[in-house]
DNA sequence: ACTGGACTTGAGTAATCATTCAAGATAAAA
DNA sequence: TTTTATCTTGAATGATTACTCAAGTCCAGT
């Protein structure tokens, strides 16, 4: 082999990140990625290709640390309702964190590109994809263990709490009172615990 | 006086508004607009200042065109609640409509937009909170009717809905089809039914 | 018909855009 | 120590960006 790799990737994609998801795609030029990563435009083509790949890799990046964030709460819940509210309520708090943008980048990703960043798009597509596909799988286990009525139908369910989601995010971009998100996020964490069957309650 | 201006204003804004609501602010180049407009840079810099204020003028007329779409559905039904969840219900339909993008324009905005744009984003901001207050007007209203629990914080209701429509927008910009959409503005719209008064069923 | 003044034109500006590449640097393998 | 493969550098690329302005056009009022 030969010389070994300078900058660290895994941080290099978490600075990319940063940046896109506060700027979005294309008020976000190489010159500041370049600075934030430290890196020269030669470097940089070489380890991700281009712009659109970097990003495509930051999105990733993204989407891999909100599932687990997602997981982690789940896990720390018998009730797949409980920890789907649980989830909410914890996004009431998000004006409190200190992040690049109250938005879900994957939602702003999908607002922002267009047919000239298709292969982004379609990623993007993917990944909500994804993340609906495990609201439907809480709901179905909900049913399975009897807390949720057969009669709802779990894909609805999970879309309307990805809608939801997106919602309150969207929201909280707004110049509004990080009060008003908590109350928001509450409101419709209610509206989950309501679905439990009263024949359950711990 | 003098020379009468060809170009039609309102028209050209009309114009300008479909490509910055597909494109977005920063992906719609003045080359783009000149195109739509049929008009040479040095006239629309004398009749809109610059892109900014094109962009402005553009999210007036987008947004006087939402409030009065939002007026006219709420003045065919007496009940204010039953109006919103008609609006909703609309809104279901948004994927058969033949429109630059599913999303809100304001929330496109307020997602792309940023330091840079500051004056944007205050309109947009400004926009925003007029719709906010009108649907707080339209639940203080179905209050006043005792159609609405007068425990319930309008506030918080009309904040919820405006949440839940930029919801319903962001999910429809996805790659679904035009029934997932409709169903999940019918589960929300049935939500806001379900908020009234049993004493007062039509 | 003349003329004043607002509108239109389109070539042109400087800045910024994403991207390239030849040359130099460096560390592991021989 | 030499070789070699890879990484790093940074100036340079052509394209595109938003925007300007002097010159030309055209209509209303006289």
């Amino acid at each position: 082999m030969s010389r070994t790799a300078l900058y660290n990737r895994s941080e290099a994609l978490e600075r990319a990140l940063q940046l896109f998801w506060q700027k979005g795609f294309h008020a976000t030029s190489m010159k500041d990625i370049e600075q934030a990563l430290d890196m020269r435009p030669g470097s940089i083509y070489a380890a991700f290709g281009n712009k659109d790949g970097l990003f495509q890799e930051a999105l990733d990046h993204y989407a891999q640390a909100g599932l687990t964030a997602l997981e982690r709460i789940l896990a720390s819940h018998e009730s797949p309702l409980l920890g789907l509210a649980a989830y909410l309520r914890e996004l009431g708090g998000i004006r409190d964190r200190n992040i690049p943008s109250q938005a879900c980048m994957l939602v702003k990703s999908l607002l922002e590109l267009g047919a000239r960043e298709q292969s982004a798009l379609e990623k993007v597509e993917k990944l909500l994809a994804g993340m609906e596909a495990r609201f439907i799988e809480c709901f179905v286990a909900a049913q399975r263990l009897g807390e949720l009525d057969d009669e709802l139908d779990p894909t609805r369910l999970g879309r309307r709490l990805q809608a939801e989601i997106m919602g309150i995010r969207a929201f909280a971009q707004r110049d509004v009172d990080s009060a008003a998100v908590h109350a928001l996020a509450d409101d419709m964490a209610s509206s989950i615990e309501a679905m439990r069957n009263d024949a359950l309650a711990d």
